[in-house]
Parts: structure tokens; sequence; C-alpha cells
DNA sequence: GTAAACCGTAAACGGTGTAAACTATCGTCG
DNA sequence: CGACGATAGTTTACACCGTTTACGGTTTAC
């Protein structure tokens, strides 16, 4: 897993560290333009041949692994920006703000987006797998939903009336939610992260896919309609048009 | 002049037509093995070169859209099916029966699944926009919700409270949906059916493409938990005991 | 009966992922 | 310093892909 440069490194694997941010960075331009995203056309991209690649991923699916994962990386640094350009204190406007921007990213980066979260998962016990648990897009919509809970106080399922299953997957997560620090009684609230990441997932890709009519698209009512259906589950109610306001300030804006 | 089979069709024209039908059975069987769809594999299962698959269809993606619609179309009849083992005057039922085979469905047939559902639509104005606008299980499911909806009358929203967008969207939809026989008074009830496809749509997606925990999906637990949450909107709140035992008592069987 | 429309073929072009063999360079150690 | 092994790149090759072109048979229609 390639990450920043690092003085420790030898000289060596701090050229290989370059390599893949290079890698990636190829595949991102690439993927601006085209929706297919070709190991050769990388490879060339760098000015390498295609053999040469194999050097630093073993095929063609950890390639699309390795890119998905950075590009979850730095666009979840855009969603943080867009929660941080409100109040600490405002965690549901935080939230929002966050929810906003990654609809936004993904209607203006269909590409990347559709190889982080519309790409199958072929096997439960494969590399991706592993990735996802700790993409960090997840990590923080978890933390800001925390942070709400925290701040405004909502109620949650008690863990022990919820399905076994889902009780198992909750003290023991697969997903990427950031739980260590939650009690077990407390545990319910990543349920309710489910609930809402499923639902706004749903509306999301359909956007993304355009199966859905252009105008409403458009318009980012579907969109906001979800988001204003979920708010009374984490106690959001009353606050709703003041933060629609804010959905609504932000759907006028292109996404960087 | 009598005619034998249909006065319509040529003998040439006849073949024609049957050849399609191979096409469209050739591609599901290696849609069943293999989640990618290749022309030239197509034309092999058919016993042809590939080359001349061209007199049928124009480009790939055409193969692709002309599969999928198809698809779409056998599909539809198992969700049909699967509402009719249900009285007639039980529109509830029905409806929880077809949704929750065509959950069963996706997840028994992800490869076919992806490219009816999961297909990105490029163009405003190409073909593949045009065949979803009549997409059948789309006119299957908005039939069933207005079954729904007549038996048990509950509340829509007024079309003239929804944004102007969306009401445009809903007098004259570009997405499947039987929407003639609906007075204009009464298309809110296509809103409320374009919010629960979307819903519907985000679980099922999350889970066909492997996006959460295994052990959930086998479960099937966040699926009821989407239905659960969305019945009282459509007046089925009280019925949920009931629906949800017909919910589970189909997943426990495999989809055809 | 003949001309046109249709349906298939083979050959070829440029693209893809991937494997194997080979080579030049770099880092380390005697 | 020199040698050697690991590393990172090359070239070549294979099998597959979508697509185009030119060509040959059949079937239909006038």
């Amino acid at each position: 897993m390639p990450h920043l440069v690092d003085p420790t490194l030898t000289r060596r694997e701090r050229q290989r560290e370059s390599t893949y941010v290079d890698i990636v960075e190829a595949s991102r331009a690439l993927l601006a333009e085209s929706p297919e995203l070709s190991l050769r056309a990388v490879a060339a991209k760098m000015g390498m041949t295609a053999p040469a690649l194999y050097r630093y991923v073993a095929n063609y699916q950890e390639l699309v692994d390795l890119v998905a994962f950075e590009i979850d990386k730095a666009a979840t640094l855009t969603f943080a920006a867009a929660a941080d350009a409100l109040e600490p204190d405002d965690a549901p406007g935080r939230l929002v703000a966050a929810t906003t921007e990654f609809r936004q990213w993904a209607l203006g980066n269909p590409h990347e987006f559709a190889i982080v979260f519309a790409n199958p998962v072929a096997e439960a016990a494969c590399v991706r797998r592993d990735l996802l648990t700790v993409a960090s897009s997840g990590l923080l919509m978890t933390d800001l939903i925390h942070d709400v809970w925290r701040q405004r106080g909502f109620a949650i399922p008690a863990i022990d009336d919820l399905p076994d299953v889902v009780r198992a997957s909750l003290e023991d997560p697969l997903i990427p939610a950031k739980v260590e620090d939650l009690a077990r009684e407390d545990r319910g609230l990543v349920w309710v992260y489910m609930q809402g990441w499923t639902q706004l997932y749903g509306v999301v890709v359909l956007e993304v896919m355009g199966h859905m009519d252009p105008r409403v698209i458009e318009s980012g009512e579907m969109f906001i309609d979800v988001i204003r259906r979920f708010a009374p589950t984490i106690g959001l109610a009353e606050e709703m048009p003041r933060l629609e306001a804010i959905i609504r300030e932000r759907l006028g804006r292109a996404s960087g």
C-alpha cells in the first residue's frame, strides 16, 4: 500500500513509492476523460511499456483496486473540506455538507465514482474486501454521524433488539466504520449509519448511472428528498429547513 | 390470401426474428457464467463469426442494450409470478412479493442484474434511454404500487406542492412508469413510486455489488429494514408484520 | 430470369491483459 | 574497488476483444 514519500526509506524504496504515485496520477488523468481504464494506457501515459507495470501490481484488478483506494482517499479530503466549511459545533450542518459534496463529486467524476463505489467485490476474502474495510470515506461519514449523535443525542436502536446477524455484524464490522471507540450498547448507531448510507447510495448511484429523469437529476430534488426523509431518524426533523438551505447552496456549485 | 403463421412476417423476417432470440439466449447463457459479455463469444456460441452479428446490431453497445431489454422483460415475468402467488385483493402482499423476488433475482443473477440496472446511460438521447422508458419491470412496479393505492388509499403529495422540476417530470415522465391512466392530481403517486424505487435500488445494488457485510447480505436484514421503513409512506405500517412474514418466506428460496 | 437485398464468410487493423526471456542499472558486500 | 544479486525496465509473443472491408453464396422480388 503506497503512501506519501517517507524520508526514512532507502532511495530505491522512495523511487518505488513515487512510481506508485505516478501510476495513480496517470490513471486518474485517464479516468477524467474516458470511463475505461486500461493498464496499457496507464503505462503509456507514464512513458513505460505495459509489462513494466507488473512490477507494481500483480494484475489489472489490483491496479483498479489501488486506484480506487487512492481516489477514495482523495475524494474524502474534499468531503471533509465541505464539512469544515461549517462551525465545529454544527455537526448536522457538517454531515449534510459532506454528504452533498459526496453527491456532487460523484456526478462530476462519474468514472472515478464508478471505480470506487460501483465495482463488484468478487470474493469475500480478496484484497478489495480488506481495502473496503478501511475506506476513508466510510470512516469520515461514520465520524460525522457520530458527532451528530453526541451533540443531539437522537434515539438509536438497542443492540439487543436487532436481529442476531446484525448484532454480530455491529460487534465486529466488515465495513468501513470507526467503531472501536463506541461502547457495545451504542453500536446501534452503526446500524443507523448503514441505513443512511444505503439510502444515500441509492440516489447517488441512480443519478450517476443516469437511471433517473435527467431533469430530476439536474435539480437534485430526489437527493434532497432522500436526506429529508432520513433526517428524522437522526433527530434532525426541526433543523431540516436550515440544513436544506445548506444543501441547496452547495448544489449550485461544481465539485473539485 | 391465406396465411398460416403471421401475415405480417415473411419467411426471411421470421428467420431473422429467431436469430435475435438466439442472440439473447446465447448472451444470457454466457452471462450466467461470466460477468463479461463479449460479442465474439456470443457469435461463437451461436456458431457464427463475430462480424456476422453486425447484421443484427450496429455495435457492441446495441447488443448489450438488446440483451438488457430482454433480460428485464424475462425477469419481470418472475416478479409478476411472485405477485400472482397472492390473492388479487392483497395488493400490499403482491407488492412486497414482487419486490422480494426482484431482490432475490438480483442476488442470484448478478451479471444480468448489472447489465440491466447498473449500466451507465451515456447520453440523454440514446437508444438505451428510450428502452429505459418502457422497461417492463418499471411498469410492473408502478402497477403494483398503483394497486396498493387504489385498495388502501394512502396519502400522496399534492402535485402542486412538489418542486417545479418534479412536477414537470411527473406530467411527462422519462422513466418507466405507467402514467397515462393517472389523473393529473394523482401524479404525486409517481413521485412516491420514485422514492420507493430509489430506496429499493440502493439496498439491492449495495448487496449485489458486495459493498455490505456478507453476513447482512446473506440474512437480508437490511433489505427487510428498507421495506419496513418505507411501508408507512404507502400506508402499510400496521400490515407490516404480515408482510414481513411474506418477505421472509420468500428470502428462504432461490430465484429462477 | 435476372437484379437486388440479405446473410454469412475470411482477412485484417488496432486495441486489450498477460507471460516469458532478456538486459541494464542499482545497492550492497567482500 | 569489483562482483554479484535484486530490481526495473525492455522486447517479443499469445490470445482475446470490437470493428471494418471485401467477397461469396441464398433468398426474395420484379
